[in-house]
DNA sequence: GCAAATAGCGCAAAGGTTTGCACAAAGGTT
DNA sequence: AACCTTTGTGCAAACCTTTGCGCTATTTGC
């Protein structure tokens, strides 16, 4: 089997030393001679010794495992997230351990509980859709435990998070499309006890306001963030006596289901409908027409909850920062009315 | 700061036994009598003791930890695959570490190194595409490190490996292009070393043979495996006196690149050019024309990758089981020329 | 009623590392 | 020559868990 390791005593029963004496030599501790320090450290590179992190993190009581919960990996904007994450973590020698909720408020607990079983120092967390109740989360506010939110949030949660503006975004969305000359603007939004469903969904309404337009209820119609949904949704607004003429997914997942539906309704985009998404995959550029999409920094909305979560338990600040990340409407064909530019 | 988690010891001092009563309380050994197991055991649910598995790790030697090295998180094919990775770690009570190489040979060596400090168990992994030089594997190899490989794998290791059967795959594309009247059949390539590359393109040479087609060296181009170099090999093809009547993409992303710039030349798809990817990643089915693609069980992958180590490090065979998935070829709106049929 | 068996519990070591303290030998001071 | 610093090293505890063995009462058998 496998060669073991090789550990602090095998080098000093090599050596004839104590043990402490060659810990002490690996980082260069003024106590040890020097001749002995360099005959130690070479024959400890020589022999590929490496410290065992069992042991260090058993002494110092840190495992420098970062536990990540997330919704569903299988994603362009969570695996971009994770990246994120990941990077900031090797810089300060942590890794990350992640655990899909699969959308399900059950797996979202279990994955709670696992973390916390394999002793990671913190979490940092994206919500499930269909959590609500976020009493296990609130367990780990309650004993300090280093935790961080990004995206989908608990406002009602004092815990540092990083999300998008998508007040400002969906409002410069909704002024896109007027300037497109769309007056029926209807919004697919997500479950509503959402973060980012409330939040944009008051772009939204603000949009809608500041372009003098007034807020239809039957424009407003919400789906679980699956396609399968989105596309119920994008029919139910397809079946009204007045068809919007504009749509906004609140992600490009969304966005591309509602683009399937509108197409197999023989339907024209962006000349009958106007369509715009969220959250820029790689693939807005490859359908047909090109998606309009929110650029969202997910890569960096990683790299700053991982900052979040460092500052937590170095500087123990117990400071609740929020950062919200700025965003960038792309416009592209999906939603330019060539009439009217 | 955090509050500590209770230890064998708190539970013993509180009790009044000892930390080896206890211990052996919590497991219902027969020695500890009947009233006291039930005691420690309430108060051990009660106090939510959780055992350490940094101390169990030092002890048993295990760190119940797999390293993963995937050329890059953000991609529906790794990502998918580590999710089938997780669903059998889970199973078993493991956890998986993410180390992503960045499509970098140097960053692939660090990945190995970082792994091995963190003392994971085994490492299953998809090589970079950079990765000629195996050495770091092979020094893995010979101290008998628990090691498998998927979908590009190192075909001079003697190694376990999960891969999907590219040959008969790529076959059957050639005679769907034939069945649609094309004659002049391209084949975007991966770097030539890769497995993956050679297999399918055996595969290739192979179909071109049994469809009575003659292998012309002008239609088989080599990109590596970005969207800007599989841009790049389109219009290397397009730029050719007589052109392909048909292009092949070694993977979804290859075949998405090379859609935008065969409908930038204003050729039509599958008129002009039929087209046909690998992967089948999600959006195949939203570009337009919707894409022909090869399945490919990425997920189930991840889960006979994951089946495979821990066939070594449970029953510590020293069998090398290779196996080889089978895949599908879903056709779509991009390939099937109807005038032919 | 005495020896032997048994039930029920604690001790200690092991796994690898760090670190305060003790200790030895060497050198320096008066 | 006797004492005090250094300088260099080892001991042992701590982190947490498991487990073989030893120990003490009690129970059993005769």
């Amino acid at each position: 089997m496998v060669k073991r390791h090789v550990s602090l005593k095998d080098l000093a029963v090599e050596l004839g030393v104590s043990v402490s004496t060659v810990s002490r030599a690996l980082k260069n501790h003024p106590d040890i001679s020097h001749q002995l320090t360099d005959k130690i450290q070479k024959i400890a590179i020589e022999r590929n010794y490496t410290p065992n992190p069992l042991a260090m993190g058993l002494l110092k009581a840190q495992t420098k495992m970062i536990g990540v919960i997330i919704p569903d990996i299988v994603t362009h904007f969570f695996a971009s997230v994770i990246s994120g994450i990941e990077s900031v973590a090797k810089e300060k020698g942590y890794f990350i351990v992640i655990s899909s909720s699969n959308e399900s408020f059950e797996k979202e607990k279990e994955s709670v509980d696992n973390l916390l079983k394999s002793r990671v120092e913190g979490i940092i967390a994206c919500i499930s859709q269909e959590t609500n109740d976020i009493s296990h989360f609130q367990r780990l506010i309650n004993n300090e435990f280093p935790l961080v939110f990004f995206d989908r949030i608990c406002e009602v949660l004092s815990v540092p998070s990083v999300t998008v503006n998508g007040f400002e975004a969906v409002k410069s969305i909704i002024h896109h499309f007027k300037d497109n000359g769309c007056k029926r603007i209807a919004y697919i939004s997500g479950p509503s006890h959402l973060s980012i469903s409330k939040n944009r969904k008051e772009g939204y309404l603000e949009g809608l306001n500041e372009c003098g337009l007034e807020f239809n209820p039957d424009l407003l119609v919400e789906c679980n963030l699956s396609a399968a949904d989105a596309s119920l949704a994008t029919k139910q607004l397809l079946s009204l006596d007045k068809k919007p003429d504009a749509i906004f997914g609140i992600n490009d997942t969304i966005a591309f289901a509602a683009m399937k539906v509108i197409k197999k309704h023989g339907l024209k985009i962006p000349e009958d409908i106007a369509l715009v998404g969220f959250t820029d995959e790689f693939h807005s550029t490859v359908v047909e027409p090109t998606l309009t999409s929110v650029t969202h920094p997910t890569f960096l909305m990683g790299r700053e909850a991982a900052r979040l979560f460092f500052n937590i338990i170095e500087k123990e600040s117990t400071y609740h920062e929020k950062v919200i990340l700025p965003t960038e409407l792309i416009i592209r064909d999906s939603s330019v009315k060539r009439n009217v530019l």
